[in-house]
DNA sequence: TATGAATGAGCTTTCATTCAT
DNA sequence: GATGAATGAAAGCTCATTCAT
């Protein structure tokens, strides 16, 4: 019975994922409002009605989605905290995951949009893993100006916005569809420009020049990463 | 004649202004699928007819607000693009103008978003605005480039992006609602991190440094708060 | 005044006309449902208003319309009828006579098309002009049967409406649309049909005739009705 | 599993079916323009959706209500051809069938008047099912000058449009609502008329003759005139 | 439990008619 | 009288959601 049950619970699961799966593919072409229940469920191959005996709407199906998606966000966040490294080289780890995850779908830029843009009433899960999302980086942040590492006179709240300002904007779709820039350069020139601004490193002081050793360590390190 | 005209004429400029801050309103709480004409009609307190006696359907309606908000940003631009500053004055000024503009009304971020999101086919001439700004911002970055102001190792395309990206975040949205930041401080950060970055600036020299006028303006408890 | 007057009115009865001839236009570009009065008001070069100064309505001007067309045909009809002519020739002038009508505009196609299809309430002036125009067809068809000149076993109804049916047929537009009948041909041909039938005159024996089966099935309380 | 399909299969063909007879009813009373999804689907005693549901538009639904009432028709046709009668014996059963289908229901009249007056893009099938029918009975007609029991002079496309034109007439509606005539008659005198005309027989022996006076006369002044 | 036809509120758009100027 | 902007009822159509099978 336990075996019987866990069975269908399984195929359930299955059934969730592959509605989740399409739903994202869809959501991704047409955009919120122009996707429908009617296509998804085409796509995955089942009736409009099985939806519904999985989500109870449209909302509560793609605030399911968005869950997931961050609930993957979020373990990889709770690694990289825990690595021995300099807060700048955390920072830039977790940058990197988060790009590898836009790269992959760009659901993340998806859902930050939808979630602002919308009025769609975030639940309260999903508002908390935000928060915790938020609340980890800010941490890290704090750190960093604590340590020196980072400009203290910046605001915190700031620097975290214009980080995932930077991130989550057309760079990905526009120049990556272009195939103009690799996936790892646009992230590197990404972090440089967060780290250090696009004003020119200072020739005779070395201010904005990396050390040899720094560039190594970035290099190696953070860019590489 | 002309007079009665031209009283007319005044007069349809004026409900057709009123139509689109109704539109802007709207648009702004609800975003463009859940934007009815309907409810622009009320809010104008005009039958829905009416719209169309201004707008030849609600795309059209959109799009003549998105023009016209682009216009008034073009115009700035041509301003400041002919100044006899150096680069990175007349594109920090760029950037307080777009700023400015975003904070009277956040249509710009809505804007941008929409054209990227969403379908709606950009019409020739709002095309033509939008690659008219992103032209001439990127000459300002080459040219900043080539004088050696601005990081020649970053592609200029990338460095437009980033700026936009953090520009165009939720960080007006959010900061400023919450009160928490003023507007010019706001955007000072903002110029700072993408300018320098968030490293802290080297304790020898200045390079990161705010210079003495803009530290004085920046009001200490709002930095550390 | 009363030169004044008439002069107003005079100049009222003319753009009266120009409305209608306007309105005939579009009506047989467009059919009825697709005729606007913003049209017909843009044609004449007058505001859509001002068509309510003349006519009541849509309905109002379109019925105005027919009866004018209609009191064309009348007037000619008068004078036909008065001929002192064998009621074939006269029946055949008459028919010229409407061919010659329908061929300047297809008015008469249409009105009757509508009259019919539509609900188009015929006011009484428009029923009442029809009415005329039938019973003096009809008296025509009778005197005919009485003379010996038509076949006394068909019912007067049968034959005009048949009449009418091969006239108001889509002949015209087609046939001289494609310009393959010149228009005296093509009524010649009809006459010819509706006098003569189709079958082919009788060289030696019974071409016209009907079988003696036929003619048996032929209810004389019918006919003589 | 089989049964199953076909039973629901078979619920949707009845639904459809009284869908499209609802619709026809409808547009039989109002016409084209003046007849409403909404009132149709009233009729049927279903919601508006429903109707999209088995129609992609009001001019699908109509479109395919036009293409089973022609349908029949073909058939019958495809059947009467096949006879092997003389030409005027199988023309008069075709129009006897043609009829036969009006009385039921005037829809041919109806399609015949929509499909002329109205731009309704006759879709590729519908305008091959018209085209099929007009060819057929154009064979015919010729078939029968050439045997010599229609009238070579007269062309075929005229003689066509003219048998139209009379059963596409008010006829059905007009007579058979007042119920004076009985419909076997009606079709007796209204092939009588096409065949031989509403000239009345040759007075001696042959009943539907002309006396070779009465011919030249005819054709002298009625047909030159 | 899965199905998909049915539902109906709600959307954009049209246009005859009105009425303040 | 002439004007034409404003009106608002009504149309065709969509789609998230329900529910009988």
């Amino acid at each position: 019975m336990t075996i019987h049950q866990s069975l269908k619970e399984k195929q359930r699961q299955e059934r969730e994922t592959l509605v989740l799966q399409a739903a994202q593919e869809v959501l991704l072409e047409r955009g919120y409002h122009d996707t429908s229940m009617s296509e998804i469920a085409q796509r995955v191959g089942v009736a409009k009605g099985t939806l519904y005996q999985h989500f109870a709407s449209k909302e509560d199906l793609v605030l399911t989605l968005f869950k997931r998606e961050l609930q993957v966000l979020q373990d990889a966040m709770k690694q990289i905290l825990k690595e021995q490294e300099s807060v700048d080289i955390r920072l830039s780890h977790l940058v990197d995951e988060i790009c590898r995850q836009i790269a992959k779908k760009h659901m993340l830029i998806f859902m930050w949009r939808e979630s602002i843009d919308t009025g769609m009433e975030l639940d309260s899960q999903l508002q908390a893993a935000f928060n915790t999302i938020h609340m980890n980086m800010l941490s890290l942040l704090d750190e960093g100006k604590n340590n020196g590492v980072f400009n203290a006179m910046l605001p915190t709240e700031v620097m975290l916005e214009s980080l995932i300002g930077m991130i989550m904007s057309r760079l990905f779709k526009t120049l990556r569809s272009g195939k103009k820039v690799r996936h790892e350069d646009l992230v590197r020139y990404l972090k440089c420009i967060y780290f250090h601004g696009i004003t020119a490193p200072a020739s005779s002081s070395q201010a904005y020049q990396l050390s040899a050793e720094e560039k190594d360590n970035i290099s190696t390190e953070h860019i590489n990463a």
